[in-house]
DNA sequence: TAAGATAAGAGGGACAT
DNA sequence: ATGTCAGTCTTATCTTA
């Protein structure tokens, strides 16, 4: 069986992740444009200190190639964690000698029931077919590892519950990589997921509902500066706007005024205005469709902010 | 063509029955 | 469990500059 490395695509850069400071790997999110570190999940600021170096040195070739690490890492998106032992098709011995045929089909028939006994229970069967879903999801919405790992996580608590019966695996799925990219900051929305992963909005939105209420979450409120960010680099407006939009929204959740509101509408239209005021020609319809909501929406939200805060 | 206005309808939260 | 209500957002259509 071969397990093959994480088919995403890195990008090796000259960045080093500011948070964790050890990973030298990022993926992109062709959204946003926001990069992200693949070791702690953390989008990386865009001016951020360089240095591309491991956190080892290596004297020789042969020293730095001991000292990088290889082999498959043990993780909670495979149905065994990674950790099972597989009879191979050898057919030598461990002394290198050629080994003998009813050798050779003793070790076929304990490669076949070996086989059989790892993916035996009902358990492993779903979480064999959910995680295979998560690879592909991965793929689909660029996600990076530690959110996959967040996400098994969260679908391993959801089996062990039994709330998966009756429900759709994709369906529970697609909440789970919700509440993982709820949980590290990362502003992905339900629509997001929904398109991503071909699963209904509303299916999306009930199991993530249900796992929010059953497995007694707390979830961290999406901060709106993340919202405005995203909105921004996908729509290409300036570094001086988003930093103005960016005030006025600390200024706008301050004074709870948008309480209740959709989060990604605030952002909209606060970078709609602040565009306007920076004389940035950019259409309503590019900004709501950068934020994944309507022009309405969008009109309102800026009508609503130019009476209150006579913007 | 972009922006504003208006209306109908969907879906979910709060609350009462 | 079910119904109602206010508030939000979307879709669609029309008007205005």
């Amino acid at each position: 069986m071969h397990r093959g490395y994480s088919n995403l695509k890195m990008q090796s850069s000259s960045l080093i992740c500011s948070i964790c400071k050890k990973n030298d790997k990022f993926v992109t999110d062709p959204e946003s444009e926001e990069i992200i570190c693949s070791n702690c999940g953390q989008v990386i600021p865009d001016n951020i200190q360089v240095s591309n170096r491991p956190e080892w040195h290596g004297f020789s070739i042969l020293q730095r190639n001991s000292r990088s690490r290889t082999g498959i890492p043990t993780s909670l998106a495979r149905h065994d964690m990674g950790l099972a032992t597989i009879i191979g098709r050898p057919d030598r011995d461990a002394s290198g000698q050629r080994i003998d045929a009813a050798m050779r089909s003793a070790m076929e028939r304990l490669r076949t029931w070996d086989l059989r006994t790892q993916v035996h229970t009902s358990t492993d069967r779903n979480l064999i077919q959910a995680f295979n879903e998560l690879d592909r999801l991965k793929d689909r919405l660029c996600l990076p590892d530690p959110i996959v790992e967040k996400t098994a996580y969260i679908y391993r608590k959801a089996q062990e519950r039994m709330l998966i019966r009756g429900r759709t695996v994709s369906g529970i799925l697609a909440a789970a990589v919700y509440i993982a990219c709820r949980e590290s900051g990362t502003p992905k929305t339900l629509k997001d997921i929904s398109e991503g992963s071909n699963v209904k909005l509303k299916e999306v939105a009930r199991s993530y509902r249900m796992l929010y209420f059953e497995l007694d979450l707390k979830m961290p409120i999406i901060d709106p500066i993340r919202c405005i960010a995203k909105v921004a680099n996908k729509s290409k407006l300036s570094e001086k706007t988003k930093r103005q939009a960016a005030e006025i929204m600390n200024i706008v959740t301050k004074k709870e005024f948008s309480a209740g509101k959709d989060p990604m509408g605030m952002a909209a239209s606060i970078l709609y205005l602040a565009s306007l005021k920076n004389g940035e020609n950019i259409t309503q319809k590019h900004i709501a469709n950068a934020a994944g909501v309507t022009e309405v929406t969008v009109r309102n939200r800026a009508k609503d902010l130019k009476d209150k805060f006579l913007i």
